[in-house]
DNA sequence: GACACTCATAGACCCCACTCTAGGTCGTGT
DNA sequence: ACACGACCTAGAGTGGGGTCTATGAGTGTC
């Protein structure tokens, strides 16, 4: 089945850069340190890939290597620990939910800013609005 | 009005460090640099304050202080660039919905992932079905 | 058998966004 | 008188997350 990669086929596959999987390897965040040929060479497992996709997702949502790293310990040391797993996971999945509430916010604004710019220059009425190069001209857009 | 705020109050008010601010406005952040006392300490104003918290928006969405440092030079230059203000708005504003929507997906997979360890722990089951101590134990509960 | 290519390691380097230090000034309270 | 706390500047240091370099070895193909 699984026929083994080597280190730039996974990178294409992770979008990872060989020296970034390197390094994840070295940083401990791979499940079993990966398997080797006869010449030194890398060879990775589907498998492998599987959990470096999880490791993205896991970055992508702002965790740090450092958790990942904890993580991928419990994993590692097998059954028994699931709790342990599972309230990292939670404990991550409460720090999404929370960059997802910030991140509406901050859309909010940012939108409702663009809606205003957008008015005034549909408008034509930009010039005369804006009116010192100061902080107040884009403050008032913004309010 | 606008009372003046020292560098103390204005930390206080955004929750930015008297470094942090010291610091942006080195980097250019702010439209116009400080007011200062006889004795150079600085003197905010309120609108330096909302200012100062749509750059907290601004970065906590994951704009680079380079990128609102080029807002702030477009706000600076007064009237006649709304364009460019608008275009970086939107720009950024896509860039916040696509980070929402990766959120999103990473919420989706971490979500199944603890549906799938709290079942077992409910079930008691975890002692049968987490087998090795390896990647794939962790993959088959995330697939 | 020469050239290009991919891989290996160890460790140096980089970028970003702060954060902290050193050394000094001012104003107030006791 | 003098200690204390808030402030000042310039610049060094930090932490996270990679990225790059130097050096060398095995493979593939013309």
């Amino acid at each position: 089945m699984s026929v083994g990669l080597s280190i730039g086929q996974v990178a294409e596959r992770t979008g990872l850069s060989v020296h970034a999987l390197r390094f994840y390897e070295r940083e401990g965040l791979l499940a079993d340190p990966v398997r080797r040929e006869s010449n030194g060479r890398r060879v990775y497992t589907e498998d492998d890939v599987e959990w470096l996709n999880m490791c993205i997702k896991f970055r992508s949502s702002g965790m740090p290597l450092d958790t990942i790293r904890k993580y991928t310990d419990l994993v590692r040391q097998g059954r028994g620990n699931e709790r342990e797993r599972l309230a990292l996971l939670r404990s991550h999945q409460e720090h999404v939910a929370a960059q997802i509430e910030e991140l509406n916010e901050c859309m909010r604004v940012i939108t409702h800013k663009v809606t205003i710019y957008q008015q005034h220059l549909d408008d034509g009425t930009a010039d005369c609005l804006w009116v010192a190069p100061s902080t107040t001209a884009d403050a008032s857009a913004a309010s």
